[in-house]
RNA sequence: GCCCGGGUAGCUCAGGGGUAGAGCAGCGGAUUGAAAAUCCGCGUGUCGGUGGUUCGAUUCCGCCCCCGGGCA
């Protein structure tokens, strides 16, 4: 039976279960345990990723997508689904992963949300501004500035948001030049409004992953050389033969500049080993950050190594296990 | 054994008679539509050891140790 059919047992209304963490933590692992326990009491689970990279389907040895083996006969979604020449966002992101909800919810099912991009999450607790897509000229424009003369403009064109900002923050200062040009309106008084968010119309169930820094950039370095010698070289050749504009965020995924490098006989393996290992301990310690201080205070959280399914999920999960 | 280079932060190195500074790493932080992105902040370490010169030595000189390279 359904856990939404059977409110009398406490079940909660539109449960949403929430695991994430740093990169290597995993959370994949956890979140496959959950769903095989919420099934083996009659219920029903669906994964759904919310993690940048392995939205894209040109991705999957590098971005760590779980195979068909680890998802353990649980339906998965959002996973490998966007093609590398569309740009996802948050924004897009969310809106997809709203509809999922929505259809597990309708389904009766147990949405389990699995990733370790921070800003995804919010956007879709939270919602986001509901500014219009950016016309394509106006953002070809932007982009071919330098950090410079962008700061500089924004200083004219919305002196407000530039003050703001750091000078050296390209990505945003463009971000604000392109919402101004392209919609006649400030950033700042788009971002008044925050729309789409469901936070407050579902049953939250988060678990963060915090384990300790040194077992985890361990595991980081090992898992980078793991995917070079399983397939990552042939993902990135297939990535650079579709010619894409090396902007693009599949361009930029980890690993992807790194083994580019050692293609073109730049590196050789043990640079592009370290190189690689050395962006993922990066990143890393970057959600490590982001886990701590833009989530609240009350979501639980495990700072102990979690292998796979060592974790007492009746701890976080009670109510979503029930008969 | 002799001759050159070197020995300075965890790593790679710069500097130089008034006890020292960069990049990377590491740590902390920010994060409102490309976030695996984009940024911001944090630098005391027996300046290899030991004697000497000097008001003062990490810096100059002697000796010793260690690491490269060369010559025998």
């Amino acid at each position: 039976m359904a856990i939404k059919d059977s409110p009398k047992n406490g079940a909660p209304e539109r449960p949403v279960a929430l695991i994430a963490g740093p990169t290597a933590s995993s959370k994949s692992a956890v979140a496959v345990e959950l769903a095989k326990a919420i099934e083996a009491k009659g219920g029903k689970a669906v994964i759904i990723n919310a993690d940048s990279a392995q939205v894209y389907s040109d991705l999957s040895v590098l971005s760590a997508r779980p195979s068909e083996d680890e998802m353990g006969g649980i339906e998965h979604r959002l996973f490998g689904a966007w093609d590398g020449a569309k740009a996802c966002s948050a924004a897009r992101w969310a809106e997809a992963a709203r509809e999922e909800i929505v259809q597990c919810h309708e389904a009766g099912a147990v949405p389990i949300l699995v990733g370790g991009t921070g800003m995804y999450m919010k956007v879709l607790l939270e919602g986001i501004a509901p500014i219009p897509e950016i016309e394509p000229e106006i953002r070809e424009v932007v982009r071919a500035m330098s950090v410079e003369t962008a700061y500089e403009t924004l200083m004219i064109e919305d002196p407000e948001r530039a003050t703001m900002l750091e000078p050296g923050d390209s990505q945003r200062i463009a971000r604000a030049l392109e919402v101004k040009r392209s919609t006649g309106v400030t950033l700042g008084d788009w971002q008044m409004a925050k729309t789409g968010g469901i936070g407050d119309e579902i049953a939250l169930f988060p678990l963060l992953l915090l384990p300790p820094r040194e077992w985890l950039y361990e595991r980081c370095d090992r898992r980078f050389e793991r995917m070079l010698d399983g397939g990552a070289t042939d993902e990135v050749e297939a990535l650079l033969a579709r010619k894409l504009d090396p902007d693009l965020p599949v361009m930029r995924a980890i690993g992807v500049p790194e083994i580019t490098a050692l293609l073109a006989e730049e590196a050789s393996r043990e640079e592009t080993v370290d190189a690689g290992a050395q962006a993922t301990r990066n990143y890393a310690k970057r959600q490590y950050t982001w886990f701590r201080r833009q989530t609240d205070a009350d979501w639980p959280r495990i700072l102990e190594p979690v292998e796979s399914n060592n974790i007492d999920l009746d701890t976080y999960f009670a109510s979503l296990l029930l008969d």
